[in-house]
RNA sequence: GUGUCUGUAGCUCAGUUGGUUAGAGCACGAGGUUGUGAUCCUCGGGGUCGCGGGUUCGAGUCCCGUCAGACACCCCA
């Protein structure tokens, strides 16, 4: 008796498709972040579990998996997030590390919560963060240059500033703000959590709760939730010079040198980013900017901001960083919601998973009988050595090394052929069509074999000898 | 942890006031044309109708429970 498990809750099996789906997302993460000066790194994929209370007190365990080995004694947790791993690692090497340290990983990530969309259980997350920096200058230089990259991924991947917005705050100028109507550092935070709250309750309920907190009537003026306060960076609604109003946001967003507003500009990216003084972030480690970005009918694609004090929380120097982190599940849904994530032809030619040549028998046993070895030839590689001689392993140890700056195996040649019974050669031809081979190759006897390109429906006239088959595909796909 | 909705073939779905052996399209597989990607034709594999109980002469259909999924709360690193 079989019993069918089904994946965990939360969880996704991805097939052909949907694995290269999640490539075309990954890889765009990687190519954005390396030509933005980050450096890949990844760590283990499970923690123990103090690594995160830690950070998040003890109220952090019943939302994500945590288990102990039978007969262990140490708590484990599947990671939830990557800040902390990052920052440990940075913290076992600060002293030989650079400053500033520019890093990105993306894997994989596991929280216990109920799934809904845009949130699984299971979820890969794209983190790039800037750690370190001697001056403010530089960090303001490391703010814009991390937001740079994440609007460089969007832009990478068709959206533009109407269907995505960067909206960023500063706790720092919310924080003069607090404190000038009468709120005490201590209770800083627990200000932000009630102001991150402003979205989601009811706009009479959250003055209430704004009033018990004890919120100035100065303060309860300007978070009232029907007052929105944004501004776009590429318009002149900024340039509120310092004296008037002496609103600290628009301070900071002064287009004067080192200011962020300038170093966004500087980037280009102003037509992307606008100041929107709803945007708190829920974490309580966020000590400067933080920004989120938004799509309409979405949750925030991607968020983040500054973190001066967590280094030093996980053992480090003190050391001021910045990063953000963005997931692939929301980020699948916006691309599918604008139109942009690519058809599956488009996927299969760009995953590389487009076959080059595709091999038939004529249906005579002296065909039938080569199909394997000429499989296995055009496999190992149609050169730089002649084909149908390939060179023996001993005589060139690493192969690689000769086809700088190709990558390793780039020689061999993505070959398919048919498993079906059939020896139709129409009913072989469509199956070649089907996985979208560039080329198929008729075995036409033990020594001779017809080429056909499938892109453009043309068939040689003549045959091809088979010692020259692997020179002769080589130079149609060249 | 709470709530709402949905479960019929691999996929998308029909299925009459409860009535004989539960259907279609697509997909998949085999075959038809003297060896060329389309269209077409024939055949085939597949379902304990999510699972369990109840009402009934009779349940895919009605009732209860349960499981799974989706969505929304809580939370959001």
């Amino acid at each position: 008796m079989s019993t069918v498990i089904q994946p965990p809750n939360g969880t996704r099996d991805l097939y052909p498709i949907e694995a290269a789906r999640r490539r075309f997302i990954t890889e765009a993460w990687r190519r954005v972040s390396i030509c933005h000066g980050f450096e890949e790194i990844d760590g283990p994929t499970f923690e123990h579990l103090d690594l995160y209370t830690v950070k998040s007190g003890e109220g952090i365990v019943s939302e994500l998996f945590s288990f102990r080995r039978a007969g262990g004694e140490k708590d484990f947790a599947l990671r939830p997030e990557f800040t902390p791993t990052m920052a440990r690692m940075y913290a076992a090497r600060a002293k030989s590390l650079p400053s500033p340290t520019k890093w990105f990983s993306c894997g994989p990530y596991f929280r216990a919560e109920r799934p809904q969309r845009g949130r699984l259980r299971e979820f890969l997350q794209w983190n790039c963060d800037v750690i370190g920096g001697e001056s403010d200058q530089m960090l303001r230089e490391a703010d814009a240059d991390v937001v740079a990259a994440c609007v460089g991924l969007l832009a990478a991947l068709g959206l533009n500033p109407t269907t995505a917005r960067v909206k960023i705050n500063n706790r720092q100028s919310m924080a003069v703000r607090l404190r000038a109507g009468g709120v005490p550092d201590a209770r800083l935070p627990e200000a932000f959590g009630l102001l991150d709250q402003r979205e989601k309750l009811d706009a009479r309920e959250w003055m209430a709760r704004a009033q018990a907190f004890g919120f100035s009537a100065d303060l309860l003026a300007y978070f009232d939730p029907g007052r929105r306060e944004v501004i776009r960076l590429d318009s002149d609604g900024g340039a509120v010079s310092p004296g008037e109003g002496l609103e600290p946001e628009y301070v900071e967003l002064q287009r004067s040198p080192g200011s962020l507003w300038h170093a966004l500009e500087e980037r280009g990216l102003a037509s992307w980013c606008e100041f929107d003084n709803r945007i708190v972030r829920g974490l309580a480690y966020y000590t400067g900017m933080v920004f989120e970005v938004i799509v309409d009918g979405e949750r925030a694609v991607a968020g983040g901001g500054r973190y001066d004090n967590l280094i030093e929380l996980f053992g480090g120097p003190p050391t001021p960083a910045v990063g953000f982190g963005m997931g692939d599940v929301v980020l699948s849904l916006v691309l599918q919601d604008k139109g942009l994530m690519p058809a599956d032809e488009e996927l299969v030619e760009f995953a590389g998973l487009r076959p080059d040549v595709f091999v038939i028998s004529n249906g005579t046993p002296e065909a039938n009988a080569m199909l394997g070895p000429v499989v296995a030839l055009l496999r190992r590689g149609a050169g730089p050595f002649p084909a149908g001689s390939p060179r023996p392993p001993s005589e060139e140890p690493r192969p690689w090394a000769q086809v700088h700056p190709t990558p390793p195996g780039s020689a061999a040649l993505h070959v398919r052929r048919s498993y079906k019974a059939t020896k139709k050669i129409g009913k072989l031809l469509q199956e070649a069509a089907e996985v979208r081979a560039r080329l198929a190759v008729i075995l036409e006897s033990p020594t001779e074999a017809t080429i056909k390109d499938m892109r453009t429906g043309t068939q040689d006239q003549s045959r091809t000898p088979i010692d020259r088959l692997g020179d002769e595909v080589r130079r149609r796909l060249a």
